[in-house]
DNA sequence: CACCGTTCCTGACGGC
DNA sequence: TGCCGTCAGGAACGGT
């Protein structure tokens, strides 16, 4: 499941990839991988078609490809989040096509294609325009569908001070904070529970009783955690998650709580639990992380 | 406004 | 063998 370390990956290799590139032609196979283009599938293709690609852009989960307007910097962009299940694979042109190809672009130098592909089909593509960004007053832009969500924490733009205080004004529990992507971007389930395992805190500690110190070591818990995962390419579990050359992660055998559960804490040897939590998993080690005596879900 | 439950989707898997 | 229920979860959305 492709968090930030995944996407950041797969913004590596279509760097290599496709930088610099023209789009020849759009491809949308599947009407669902497009539905937050509102303007629909020929409108997207358009806004595309003869677009040069400039170097791809990254803040959390989100993924964007600026199109050049010479002679001017990039006013639009094509915005990828891959949700799920979702991959963005390059290889030769007229290689067989996957069983859920979703979109394909082919480029103006007859070279490899780029195809989104997306099993669960939670992921979409979109064309959308540039605006300021906010945590970067008078520098970069961001696609519109970006502007909402906070800097992630392996940007210069991440504020610890704002976050922290921001974490004590909430009225809910550590780890649903954590998967606000307004708050701090970029933190998927797998990766909230392993920051919190580091930081040694129960994902239903009310945010409002975090210290400064506490906030301070889950801000670095979350990067400790994905700069690892960066470093041995990405997380895999099931295949779903691949980059862009479809080559997997190994960093899921890394994990030292999710996906645990009766194993043993690499800290304190007591057997990892999983609560139900948001209709989904939790995992914590029940004496690193003493569940708190007034708890928030 | 802040918070929270629901919803979208497909394939793997376990039980019978 | 095959059918069915359950599970995986990011984020938009609507209700409170």
């Amino acid at each position: 499941m492709p968090e930030l370390p995944e996407v950041e990956v797969v913004r590596r290799g279509l760097d290599r990839w496709v930088t610099g590139r023209t789009i020849a032609a759009v491809e949308v196979l599947h009407p669902r991988a497009v539905r937050r283009h509102a303007a629909g599938p020929d409108d997207f293709a358009g806004r595309l078609t003869g677009r040069t690609v400039t170097a791809p852009r990254r803040r959390g989960k989100y993924l964007w490809l600026p199109l050049a307007d010479e002679p001017d910097a990039a006013s639009e962009a094509l915005l990828a989040h891959l949700g799920m299940s979702g991959q963005l694979l390059v290889g030769e042109p007229d290689r067989e096509r996957e069983k859920h190809l979703r979109v394909r672009l082919t480029f103006t130098d007859g070279g490899h294609d780029l195809r989104f592909v997306d099993q669960r089909t939670f992921g979409h593509l979109m064309a959308t325009d540039l605006v300021p960004d906010a945590h970067a007053p008078g520098h970069g832009l961001v696609p519109a569908p970006v502007a909402h969500i906070g800097a992630d924490p392996l940007e210069d733009a991440f504020d610890e001070d704002a976050f922290a205080k921001a974490l004590r004004r909430r009225r809910t529990g550590i780890k649903r904070a954590l998967l606000d992507q307004t708050l701090i971007s970029g933190v998927g389930n797998i990766y909230a529970d392993e920051a919190l395992w580091r930081a040694k805190l129960h994902w239903a500690r009310p945010t409002e009783t975090l210290t400064r110190a506490e906030a301070g070591r889950v801000l670095a818990g979350a990067r400790d955690v994905m700069t690892a995962a960066l470093e041995v390419g990405g997380t895999s579990f099931d295949s779903l998650y691949v980059n862009v050359n479809g080559e997997s992660g190994y960093f899921d055998r890394s994990l030292d709580v999710y996906g645990r559960r009766d194993e043993p804490c690499r800290r304190c040897g007591t057997p990892i639990r999983r609560d139900e939590f948001m209709n989904r998993s939790s995992y914590s080690c029940p004496v690193c992380q003493p569940r708190p005596r007034r708890a928030r879900y």
